[in-house]
DNA sequence: GGATGGATTGTTAGCGCTAACAACAAGCTC
DNA sequence: GAGCTTGTTGTTAGCGCTAACAATCCATCC
């Protein structure tokens, strides 16, 4: 692999006398300073070309305390919303000319936070963005004091630090509202897990939409963001109808995958949907076109978080205190809702 | 955020005079190099927790021409394999005392490829994995001359660099000859994308399995592997099916998604699962047991590819040429499959 | 008792780069 | 033409660290 004589990647140096220049001078092209007389300029660069010189990255850092790089902490980026945040932070940050070094958290612990946060730190990163982090790891985020800038991303909104956030509660009013617009006189709710940001804003968005339109609120069910959570709330649900209980016509499962889960929970118990139950889900997976019924839910643009996010990061280390606006969510219907089943 | 009046965070220097003794000793300890007295080496060690040194990086890098760190170059990191990967990647390299930098490619082009590489060479990582690329980009890193060990991670074997791979022909072979031991006459296949690894070695298994049995092989549908495609490749099936062309009894999918696309399709055109048809997935997504019916499928340990390939790299950069082998797929048997259909 | 050798510690140099300043030429003003 | 500015280039120092070597101490041996 490594050609073992290989010659050590040409230096600034080796530039220089190439180029019968001062070192300094080739920095100065290489960083693009002014006051560089073309014609040098152009001779430096071609001696650039010619030996393939790359700048260092260490010894960069070494001088500025810079490495033009952050450090993305996060702890479930097997899931989609994650993942696809990520696409987006990569790409502008690149874009912006700088480099992503990512952290998964073991679990949502402070101290695995600070971990994180430390190696990032002795590693001169410019800046640090948590995402979609929760439990104690995201209280340990607000009290943070880094010597570099905190920024969060996907966490709901944050008054202790900068912030880019999908706003959570307009995405649960808008499915809430969908639903008791079609005539249903409740919806019931099954939550992410209690420790997300996320979670809370949707079941706060929930309850106000239930309330603003002076309908009861139920207690909700808990879950977890995985299918299987959802097939037992699906079941839960289930014996509440088959035992009579006549409001249970809607529900709002807080992501796609719970949905999933409790979609194949009601087919399994003879209910139909929409016939029978109404569902609505949240993120709006690509998967979800295809579940049985094809699942309305609540989409999220979670590349644009990404971007955003690096824009924060950006004003912030330009100094600019960039106040960010929230992502908004968007209904998309599809044929897992319904008019509500006549109750006996 | 940042205080900005911040002392410098202490430096090697700094726990040296603190501690009474030379920079050079400080290293040492920070090191681990024996022949420090015990003393001494206590003293040291008290002195940094006091001033919380942390060393630098950069600075260690500029001398050592090592980062401690990984670049992960890949493409698809908003699916679930590869995002699965990443995690047991980051996680195995974090407990070697390696970071992980990502770069994700706009595109599958060589000179995508070849960018990203070129970036973390100049970064002076100290080793490149690449994860599930496909199309030029794979052809690309088959010639690669990079300064620094570049790893295959999950492109199927390849004779040219060392690879960690998963026998996509003997999960495929699984799949199938599963089918065909329910006594379906042929499989008919839905395959990835044609340049991808995977893909072409999951056809290749699925024809080698049919033709061991003696089967007819008929012409595979392709697809993308997202759902969309898996859907349209339900529909032609099921067309077919109603056009009398009693073979369609059992279908392998090259990947969950779009065997969700495709069970979907099959649903809307009224056909029944595993009634009519059989369906076999890969990969087993965490939400497969949800499908309707329950998906059955071939599992990849994910996880297990990420660790092994830190395993590589590792023994990479110890110089010891470990030859890797391959993780074998399971068979996990739900509810989409079952005997072929009577055929008039 | 002086030579030998291992364990421990210190000194020096330099990785590749940028910042700060110095040096010089060329063009201007009065 | 002295004094100024402006543009261009070079020189020097040092970021924080490790490698290589030098220096010291102390036990051991003949």
């Amino acid at each position: 692999m490594l050609p073992d004589g290989a010659p050590r990647a040409s230096a600034l140096s080796d530039v220089a006398v190439h180029a019968g220049v001062s070192h300094q001078t080739v920095s100065r092209v290489v960083n693009g300073h002014p006051n560089v007389a073309p014609a040098t300029r152009e001779r430096v660069q071609r001696a650039i070309t010619e030996l393939g010189y790359r700048p260092n990255t260490a010894a960069r850092a070494l001088v500025t305390g810079s490495t033009r790089s952050f450090g993305l902490v996060t702890s479930h980026i097997n899931q989609y919303g994650p993942a696809q945040t990520l696409l987006g932070l990569e790409k502008a940050a690149r874009a912006a000319g700088y480099s992503l070094g990512v952290a998964i958290l073991d679990d949502d612990s402070e101290a695995a936070m600070r971990e994180a946060v430390d190696r990032f730190v002795a590693q001169s990163v410019d800046a640090v963005v948590a995402l979609s982090t929760y439990g104690q790891a995201v209280e340990a985020l607000r009290r943070f004091e880094a010597p570099v800038p905190l920024i969060a991303v996907q966490v709901g909104r944050d008054e202790s630090r900068p912030t880019v956030w999908v706003a959570q509660e307009v995405g649960a009013e808008l499915a809430t509202r969908h639903l008791l617009e079609l005539g249903h006189r409740t919806v019931h709710h099954v939550t992410g897990p209690p420790d997300s940001l996320e979670a809370r804003g949707r079941m706060v968005g929930w309850r106000r939409a239930l309330e603003d339109a002076g309908a009861p609120v139920p207690e909700p069910l808990h879950g977890d963001w995985w299918p299987c959570s959802g097939h037992a709330a699906g079941r839960e649900l289930a014996a509440r109808v088959r035992a009579g209980q006549d409001d249970v016509t809607a529900v709002f499962v807080a992501n796609d995958q719970m949905a999933l889960g409790l979609l194949s929970a009601l087919a399994d118990e003879g209910l139909s949907v929409p016939g029978d139950v109404s569902v609505v889900g949240f993120d709006d997976v690509p998967e979800c076109a295809y579940f049985t019924p094809p699942l309305t839910t609540v989409r999220q643009d979670f590349a644009e978080l990404g971007r955003r996010g690096v824009e924060l990061v950006l004003a912030r280390l330009r100094g600019e205190p960039l106040e960010s606006q929230p992502v908004l969510p968007q209904l998309v219907v599809r044929r897992s809702t319904g008019p509500a089943r006549q109750t006996v």
